[in-house]
RNA sequence: GCCCCCGUAGCUCAAUCGGAUAGAGCAACGGACUUCUAAUCCGUAGGUUGCACGUUCAAGUCGUGCCGGGGGUGCCA
């Protein structure tokens, strides 16, 4: 139990013991650490319903609060605030016990979910650019968050394969290349041969035609039915396109396997739209059975409002009037998919923030076509657009965007330059100075997002995502690389780290209470499904350290039992920071 | 038209789901390297939280209205 749990209880009791909700015992850290370490402010809360004076409160709080060892003092302020002092005992034993699990202290959960993640969702034929940044690193850091507390999480990459791009493609190509066997409606694989093997394509020309039919289909009607037939066709099985489609699909999986590798995030399954192709008919064919669906201007819509609702929310289409499936379509045959076959307890979708409407639609779509039990939870985890310096998002189909792997490039020669002119690495193999380059600006790169509250939009900024000073991921890797530096040194010198003593210098206990919030930070970023919290407190820890450093020289420390005591609070300092920059996505090199 | 999000220091952003004196980084200015990595640390300066009412012991946070920006709104994803 944490520190802040054991507070809780504590209080909690207290207030039942007054005859007041037990709630209103909850403690949490202060804000004001140079009053108290914690506080708890249920005292001003339960005035009101109970009729007394919130010092009244406190004061009877406090009498009844009896915990010596671990409570120094504890004081009433201003209107009713309890502020509790912890004891240097107490406070150095619950850091110890952080050290002696794997889990670092953290609070276990109540019952272990199969998490569905799913993120990145990058429509097939693209390149990956800045706009897919977000979607990977938020959705990467969610699940391996949401794996940490001891969710079984599947994280899908959920790719869009299976929609109107796909048959716009199929139209520009065509266009272009009009003697290609796919496009010969006479063509027979029996009687001519296999298609040819070799795609047509690669992904850049599929990113070149991508601005350029969009386009075309939205200045000429003509175009745009060409395209609506040639997706009709696709998803009803025209072997031809089916034969392109595969080619679109495996140089798209191919680039882009190889783009979010050097982004460090993986999936654990590569689905997509396509991937229910077989289940839209049957699924649609239900809904208007059961009567949930039904016919509309050629159309088949679901209802999706309720008479609660305050705004008019469209129906759900599950079917465009030529009977060919949109992304509603394929979301709500995944979710039945996810929900049947992955055992699915909780879906988080890792997606644009603009897209709410769409899965407040599905999610409701699919409680009443029944392919959603009321015990399944699905979430909508949005997050804000990146801006271009126009201030407007950046519009993934009008092309002329930094490629994902460009940028990758850019921050890993920025950190390279870093090293160089500061000549750090001088002394280091070239390889090694690659990996650290590349851990670095990438640490950059990843923390200059992370680090925003997932919800707020913000302007893409180079300089923002390359920065190697202040309030950066490299600044969180150079805090852990000192500690890996001082056990490095101390493991030679024969130094071994040794039982916690109480903290003896105002630097050690204020790391020590940075280090026994961990749980509680833990728990509130995966509770509000926001990295930013995991951000916040990675960077608060390794300053708390950084001063810590400054002001105690543990190599040069006399006492030993300090020295050694030091040694266990610097590398547990150090357990807690790599899992937390692991959380976020980021590697720490072994120096820098 | 209707709905959603945002507006905080010169700039970029936080703020523990209503708590005490709104915090960081960058930029500016001034200090600290013969000592465990100066990608660091210490200090100074910087604010009527868009505006106005309201709710409450307490509002950046909740409610209403207005101003400004962005987004969404049945056959794109």
């Amino acid at each position: 139990m944490s520190l802040q749990q054991e507070l809780t209880a504590l209080f909690s009791q207290a207030f039942e013991a007054e005859e007041l909700e037990s709630s209103f015992g909850a403690v949490a850290v202060s804000q004001r650490p140079e009053l108290a370490d914690f506080q708890c402010n249920g005292a001003l809360g339960a005035a009101k319903p109970a009729g007394r004076n919130p010092r009244d409160i406190a004061a009877a709080i406090v009498a009844h609060v009896d915990a010596p060892e671990l409570i120094d003092t504890l004081d009433i302020a201003g209107p009713g605030f309890i502020n509790i002092h912890i004891s240097d005992k107490a406070l150095a034993g619950s850091v110890s016990a952080m050290s002696d699990t794997e889990r670092l202290g953290v609070a276990p959960i109540h019952r272990p979910l199969t998490v569905v993640v799913d993120y990145g969702g990058p429509n097939m034929s693209k390149a990956l650019h800045v706009g897919h940044l977000r979607a990977a690193i938020i959705g990467e850091s969610v699940k391996r968050l949401f794996s940490f507390l001891g969710h079984t999480t599947i994280g899908d990459i959920h790719m869009g394969d299976w929609g109107m791009p796909i048959g716009q493609l199929i139209v520009e190509l065509q266009d272009r290349q009009p003697d290609l066997p796919y496009f010969d409606p006479e063509y027979d694989v029996a009687v001519d041969g296999p298609y040819p093997e070799e795609s047509p394509v690669t992904l850049d020309d599929l990113s070149d035609m991508y601005p350029v039919i969009t386009r075309r289909c939205a200045d000429d009607p003509e175009v745009a039915e060409r395209a609506r037939v040639a997706t009709f066709e696709l998803q009803n099985g025209r072997a031809g396109y089916l034969a392109v489609w595969e080619h679109f699909h495996s140089v798209s999986v191919a680039e882009q396997t190889k783009d979010f590798k050097a982004l460090g995030v993986e999936f654990d399954v590569w689905y997509g739209e396509s991937t229910v192709n077989q289940h839209l008919e049957p699924m649609v064919r239900t809904a208007l059975a059961g009567g949930v669906g039904y016919e509309s201007d050629g159309a088949v819509i679901v209802d999706v409002a309720t008479p609660e609702d305050k705004k008019e929310l469209p129906p759900l289409l599950l079917t465009r009037s030529d009977g060919s499936y949109l992304y509603s379509t394929t979301d709500l045959a995944t979710i039945e998919m996810r929900v049947k076959d992955m055992g699915m307890d909780l879906g988080l979708y890792v997606v644009d923030a603009r897209q709410g409407l769409h899965f407040e639609q599905v999610f409701r779509a699919a409680r009443k076509m029944n392919i959603l039990p009321s015990d399944v939870m699905v979430e909508h985890i949005g997050f804000g657009t990146v801006n271009g310096p126009d201030g407007r998002p950046f519009k993934t189909r009008e092309g002329g965007v930094l490629r994902l792997g460009d940028l990758i490039a850019l921050v890993t020669e920025g950190a390279r330059a870093r090293l160089d002119e500061a000549h750090i690495a001088e002394d280091y193999p070239d390889e090694e100075r690659d990996v650290i380059a590349r851990q670095v600006g990438l640490a950059a790169l990843k923390f200059g997002d992370l680090s925003n509250h997932r919800t707020s939009n913000y302007t893409f900024d180079l300089e923002r995502f390359s920065a190697f000073e202040g309030k950066t991921g490299p600044y969180l890797q150079y805090s852990a690389v000192r500690i890996k530096s001082i056990l490095r040194r101390a493991d030679k010198q024969g130094l071994k780290a040794a039982e916690m003593i109480p903290p003896t210098v105002s630097q050690e206990r204020i790391l020590m209470l940075r280090l026994v919030r961990l749980s509680e930070v833990v728990h509130r970023a995966a509770d509000l499904r926001a990295p930013n919290v995991l951000a916040e407190y990675s960077y608060e820890l390794a300053t708390d350290f950084s001063r810590f450093y400054e002001h105690c020289h543990i190599l040069n420390e006399p006492d030993v039992r300090r020295q050694a005591s030091w040694l266990a609070l610097v590398s547990l300092t150090l357990d807690v920071l790599t899992k937390l920059l692991d959380l976020l996505g980021i590697e720490i090199p072994d120096r820098m």
